[in-house]
DNA sequence: GGTCGAGACTAACTCGCGTTAGTAACGCGC
DNA sequence: GCGCGTTACTAACGCGAGTTAGTCTCGACC
C-alpha cells in the first residue's frame, strides 16, 4: 500500500508580520494596517503608500488570519453543517455542485466556507459558532428534534436552514419542491396516465419528502383523481430503496406511471420495473426529480424536474452573507424547479391507462 | 421566488470568556486555562477542577477559537483545495464520499475542514497557509505546472496531494489508478475479448487517465495484443463526452469490448452503444472504473473497479495531519482496488472476438 | 513672527487565550 | 523559631493584528 521512501520535515521559516514591512517600509505598524486594509478615512500620501506596498509584496506578507479575526470580532468563515448519516451524504449527487455555488458566494461576500458533516448521532456543532470558528451556518438536513438549533436560533446566531423547519423563526432555502412534483405529475396526467405512483426519495419525516409527495397529491386532486395510499411507497435516498420501493409497487398492481421523487431512487426503481420485464417509458412511465447530472445519461434518459443545485448553495451562502451584516433577509427562499422532458415518459400503452 | 416576511436581526449577548469563568469560579485565568486544557504537568486539586468545570458549563463557555489559534500558532484547521473547473467537480460522484472520509479523520485528530473550490483560472490558494487560516492543505487535481504549489513545497508547508505529481518531493495519496484498469482489462481478457477499446476518464494531462491508461496497455502487452492508438479515445468526466468517444470508436470498427476509465463517462458510453442498436454486454462489454454510488444499479449494472472514496479521503487527512504533527509520513500511499464483476461484461458474441 | 490648523504619522491599548516565572501559604522537621 | 520544600495558585507577557487618542511637522494667514 505504501513505499518505503518518505517525506521529512523540514523548518519552516518564520512568516513575516505587520512589524516586518512597517521596519522595512520605514514607518509604523499603524500606517501598514492603514494601507494593507485600504481605509478609505484615513490620509496616506501616495508615496508612503507605495512604499508600504511595494515592501509588503517583497516580504510576500499575508496578515495572520487568526490575529485578524481575533481583533475584528469575525472569522469570516462560514460553516456548512450537513446533519446526515454517511449514507444519505454519499446519494447525494448534487453535493459538488451546491458545494461549489456555496463556495463562491461565500467568496464574493469575503468567506470561506467549514465542512462540518455531522451524522445525527454524531455530536454538537454549536461549538461551530460559540467558539466563533464560523460566523454563521447553513444547516441541511437538520431534524425536527433539534434542540441545539433551536437554542442558536434564540441566540441570535446567523443561522439559514437549507430546507424548512416550520417551527423555526429562521431564514431557509430551498427548492420548490411541492411545485416542482406538482408539475412533474401533471406531466403525467397530460400524457393521459390516470393510475400514477409515487415512491418517495426519503422517509417522510424529511420535509422535502413529504413536500414533493404533497405536490403529487395536489396535481391528483386537482384533476379530479382519488388517493390511493396503496400506490405510494417509501424511498430512502438510494437507487437500492427504489428497487425494492417499485418491487413493493408492482405487487399491488402496477400504476402505468411513477412518479419518483429522486433521480438516484428512479434509476433503482427502473431496475425494479426491468426486473419484471417492463419497459420505460413504453409500459411504465417515468417522472423523477433532481436532474443530477447523468440523468440525462442514463437509460432512458430521464424526464426530470430539474433541481439547481449550483444556484442554491449559492443563494444559501448570499443569504447567510447578507444576515451576518445585519442585512434583512427573507424568510423563506423557494427556487424555481423545471420539468425537463426526455425519454423516459409517453402516453399508456392502452390510451386512457387501465 | 420569496416571501415577504423578514428575518430581522437580533443583538446577540456578548460570549463569556475565560475572565467570565475565572471569577464565577473565584480563581485567576491561568487556571481556567490550565483545566480546560486538562494539563496533565500542573496539579489542580479536585475540588478547585469542579469548582472550574461547573462554572465554566454554568456560562456554557466556549473557548474563543481565533484567540486560542493566535496563542498556539496553529489554526487547526486543513484546507481541501479542489483545482478543478465547476463541471469536472460536479461529474465527480465519489466527492460526497470522499469529504465525509476527509473530515472524519480531520476531526479525530482535532482539525476542521475548509473547503477551498478554485477553477484552475481562479487565483490562488498559497495565502490560505501563508496567512495561517489552515496549517496544512490537501491538494486535488494540481496542473504540472502550478508553480504556487512548488513554492509552497519548497517552503516547506505540510501538503498532500490527492492524486500525483512526480516531480515534487511530497506526499500523495491515490489509488493505485494503474493495477486497477490493467485489472478491469484483464476480466476482458479472461472472457476472451481480444479487440479492447479504452474510453479515458480525462485528457491525458491528467495523471489519473494517464495511469489507467497505462494500465490498460499493459494488460495488453501481457496478452500479447499490439496496442492500436484508433481504439482509444479521450474523455472528459462526464457522460457527454463517453457518448461522443463511444461514436467515435464505433466509427474505427467496433471493438468486442470497452475499458472506459470511469463510471460517469461509461454511462455516456452505454448510451452511445445502444443509439447505433448495440446491446451491452451481448454485443459490446464494458468494464469501467470508480464505482460510483449508482454503478451497480444503472442497466446493465456496472462491471467497474471500485474505488474506496471514503477510505481515500480518510488518508488523505490522516496523513497531511501526521505531516503537520511533523511525524514521517511515506512519500506515496496507493490505496488498493478491487475489480466488482456484474453484469456489463460477458463473453464476446463470436468466440475469439472478430 | 507667532498662531492656528490641517496633514501625516505613531504610541499604546484592545481582542481572548496560552504560558512562564514567580509568590504566598502550608506542612514538616530540627 | 527558622529553614526548606511542596502545593496551589497568579501576575504579567506574548501571539499579530485593528484602532483610538494623540503628537509632531509644516505651511498659510493675520
Amino acid at each position: 500500500m505504501t513505499v518505503s521512501e518518505e517525506v521529512r520535515v523540514r523548518e519552516r521559516p518564520r512568516q513575516p508580520t505587520s512589524a516586518d514591512v512597517a521596519a522595512l517600509a520605514g514607518v509604523s505598524r499603524t500606517t501598514v494596517s492603514f494601507v494593507i486594509n485600504g481605509r478609505a478615512d484615513v490620509q496616506i500620501p501616495p508615496k508612503t503608500r507605495r512604499r508600504v506596498e511595494d515592501a509588503a509584496r517583497e516580504l510576500d506578507y499575508h496578515p495572520h488570519g487568526p490575529a485578524r479575526q481575533l481583533a475584528a470580532g469575525a472569522s469570516l468563515t462560514i460553516g456548512l453543517v450537513m446533519r446526515q448519516s454517511a449514507e444519505q451524504v454519499a446519494a447525494d449527487m448534487n453535493l459538488p455542485n451546491y458545494l461549489w455555488g456555496l463556495a463562491a458566494a461565500a467568496r464574493a461576500g469575503g468567506y470561506r466556507v467549514l465542512v462540518e458533516p455531522l451524522a445525527p448521532e454524531d455530536g454538537t456543532y454549536a461549538g461551530l459558532l460559540r467558539s466563533r470558528r464560523a460566523d454563521g451556518l447553513i444547516v441541511s438536513g437538520p431534524r425536527d428534534d433539534d434542540d441545539e438549533l433551536a437554542a442558536l436560533v434564540r441566540d441570535g446566531f446567523p443561522i439559514v436552514i437549507q430546507g424548512w423547519r416550520a417551527d423555526l423563526d429562521v431564514p431557509s432555502v430551498d427548492v420548490d419542491n411541492r411545485a416542482g412534483a406538482r408539475g412533474a405529475v401533471e406531466h403525467l396526467l397530460e400524457l393521459g396516465h390516470r393510475r400514477i405512483g409515487c415512491i418517495t426519495n426519503a422517509p417522510l419525516q424529511y420535509t422535502a419528502a413529504a413536500e414533493r409527495l404533497s405536490g403529487y397529491r395536489d396535481a391528483l386532486t386537482t384533476a379530479g383523481i382519488d388517493f390511493d395510499p396503496g400506490l405510494v411507497v417509501e424511498g430512502a435516498f438510494d437507487a437500492a430503496s427504489g428497487h425494492v420501493g417499485m418491487a413493493g409497487l408492482l405487487r399491488n398492481g402496477g400504476p402505468s406511471a411513477v412518479f419518483v421523487a429522486s433521480d438516484v431512487v428512479a434509476i433503482g426503481a427502473i431496475r425494479g420495473l426491468r426486473d419484471a420485464g417492463l419497459r420505460i417509458p413504453a409500459d411504465v412511465s417515468i417522472a423523477a426529480f433532481d436532474d443530477i447530472p447523468i440523468a440525462a445519461h442514463v437509460d432512458p434518459p430521464l424526464t426530470t424536474v430539474h433541481l439547481p443545485a449550483g444556484a442554491l448553495g449559492e443563494a444559501a451562502g448570499q443569504l447567510l452573507v447578507d444576515r451576518i451584516a445585519g442585512r434583512p433577509v427573507p424568510a423563506r427562499t423557494l427556487l424555481p424547479t423545471e420539468l425537463i422532458v426526455r425519454d423516459s415518459t409517453a402516453v399508456p400503452r392502452k390510451s386512457g391507462g387501465r
